[in-house]
DNA sequence: CATGAATGAGAGTTCATTCAT
DNA sequence: GATGAATGAACTCTCATTCAT
């Protein structure tokens, strides 16, 4: 999708797409530190392959961010469209959560993931796009009055970001547990006499920088 | 201080003290991959010192996830005695936050770890007793009418072991980000008309097993 | 131009002769093991016509020594017939330093490329035939009493290559270093009250093996 | 022997000379890529021990680079101080042309061993005294009427290098044609009417950049 | 006991060569 | 015929672990 790419061939871009998808699985499942090999290996190519389409292991990293920032924008986008309320929308975006996680995996969990994110432009960009949705929705729900006054999109995105991530693996999925906490968390947003917090609202622009 | 650990010469003992103490600064500073060798020289030792004390990398893990569930599990003794509410437990809980990220670090977001410490008895009964103690102070604060009767000890510590995780370090520490998510997550827990919860209270029970 | 290659189509023709031509200059460069892709590119072709016409990298390695070599024993016999005496033919030809630089490269600094055009028929015809000028010349030059009796040319051969391999490119060339060190040697061939030299005269036939 | 590293153990020091021999020697004859592997086999080390000393290549090439020179600037000194004359000293220095030769084989020859020994100021530190010394016997020659006047400590350095290159190998060595293209050269310093020379003569200094 | 040297398996990456388009 | 994609072997370098000093 770069401008810098040319059309592959027809074979060639379907072995990059399942490179980029058993990339997303694996580094989900194991970190960002799995052998490239396996990568490999699970795309059902060689390792040649592999790194004739990402020269090195940062540069795929950086492609399964991107997509999957997109996909989560493109959610954002449909979900602030389609719902009746911002809140809905909100409710929404969280139920997301599986599609949510590898790209909050790799943006937020990793020490690496994150310093290699932080200076590619194209992640910096959907990024930007995301929270700049983000902030709609947040905004028109204080309007409607149903989360409290004193939250910022920042905050919203972080409270997103702890459920979202990779869940222990330790609970029994039946147990709902991960929904259970979602709306824990969104009913701590609702708009009510709620505790008083510390500091001042986060922004959007407050999670720009490290 | 483990039954099979005969006492130690004074210095032996010193030594045992740093290796822990500088594994548990890296594990939560740069995962539980760090080389040994590292550790070692953090610790002013040879590796071989190291490897006397502790057969494997494994072993590492174990003791230093047992130092810091010890260490977790004072605090909520400490709490549930010395608060005057379950409520002003829970909260002191949370604020522990950053005494309990390597710790929760090592059990709950490594695979690696996880998998390691899954069989370890020693980790498992400090689990268990910390399980204990928030299931007491979890009832209590339910029979202050503080929090809410349809979660469990299951979904706190599944709350409290989200906004524990180490922080995306993305966040200037001034903006107190994660004591506001934690605000909002406790906000979410308090006793009032709320949304219902999906599937069934999550119970220390349920957290045992993978 | 070897009987089994048959005549190309004008194109494929032109593709070889980039080809070989781009090989010259980057073994020249960059010595034998320069990526075949890198070549390719320079010759603008893909890897695969490069492949076509070569079938390894030895092939394209005999293939530039042939011609580099073919070019060097065209210039010894112009410099044989048209100049006035034959040492000014020894003159001219270390002149030519340039144009020598790739095939003495290939042929006699690089071990790898010693091993494979040892063994290359077409190669050791050229060669031959270039020690045949060789003799003739220096024969001749003897005959005018211009160079020293106890020489052979094979002495001549390796002093040639001597100041003839790629030069340290330390030196500024406005310096003019080689040229020096050429105009020292060939005083050192002169027929004048010598140090007596070592051995016998070396011949044509003794560099014929390793 | 540099500052920056504390006496060896008895062992590890005889792991490292037997692996800066190893390497000198494979250097020498493969050029400066032989696979570290076999460097480590011919030293009768692992790959791990030769890695522990020399963090990379390049760290060898320098190692072995300075002993070499080390061993050519003590040859110099102790010619210049032992034999009657500086002519006599010149030669003595032209006949150590095996000893020599790993030296200017990494120094000269390859244009990465170039690139690395440039940026090294030990390396620098060797070839500067060397240049010093040679400087002072050509001086002393001239002075001596031993070779002619119109050259530089420059152009005997580089003739010398011409000469004490990796030998084409291609030679029957009973042959001698090395000492006979030596003395050939040397001839070609004598003082005598000789040819004139273009441009002007070269210095040390005029080869101490590229 | 402590130390740090040595080992060797394995991960990342490059490139010659083959082959589908 | 030409192209460039895919493969896999080879090489460099790292690190857990063992063992001589």
């Amino acid at each position: 999708m770069t401008a810098s790419e040319t059309r592959l061939r027809a074979d060639a871009q379907r072995n990059r797409d399942q490179i980029v998808a058993a990339a997303r699985e694996m580094f989900a499942a194991a970190g960002p530190d799995v052998p490239m090999e396996e990568i490999a290996r699970a795309a059902a190519v060689g390792v040649g392959t592999l790194y004739r389409r990402f020269p090195d292991r940062e540069a795929l990293i950086r492609a399964v961010a991107r997509e999957s920032f997109a996909e989560v924008l493109a959610d954002a986008r449909a979900a602030a469209a389609e719902e009746p309320t911002a809140w809905d929308a909100l409710v929404r975006l969280v139920g997301r959560s599986h599609q949510l996680q590898a790209s909050v995996q790799l943006a937020l969990v990793s020490e690496r993931a994150r310093n290699i994110l932080e200076d590619d432009p194209q992640t910096a960009a959907f990024r930007d796009a995301l929270m700049a949705e983000l902030d709609a929705i947040v905004e028109a729900a204080q309007a409607e009055g149903a989360i409290r006054a004193d939250v910022g999109s920042g905050d919203v995105a972080i409270l997103f970001s702890l459920v979202l991530r990779q869940p222990p693996a330790v609970v029994d999925p039946e147990m709902l547990a991960f929904e259970r906490a979602a709306v824990l968390m969104l009913d701590g947003l609702r708009s009510r006499p709620g505790t008083p917090l510390p500091g001042r609202p986060i922004t959007g622009e407050d999670l720009r920088f490290g």
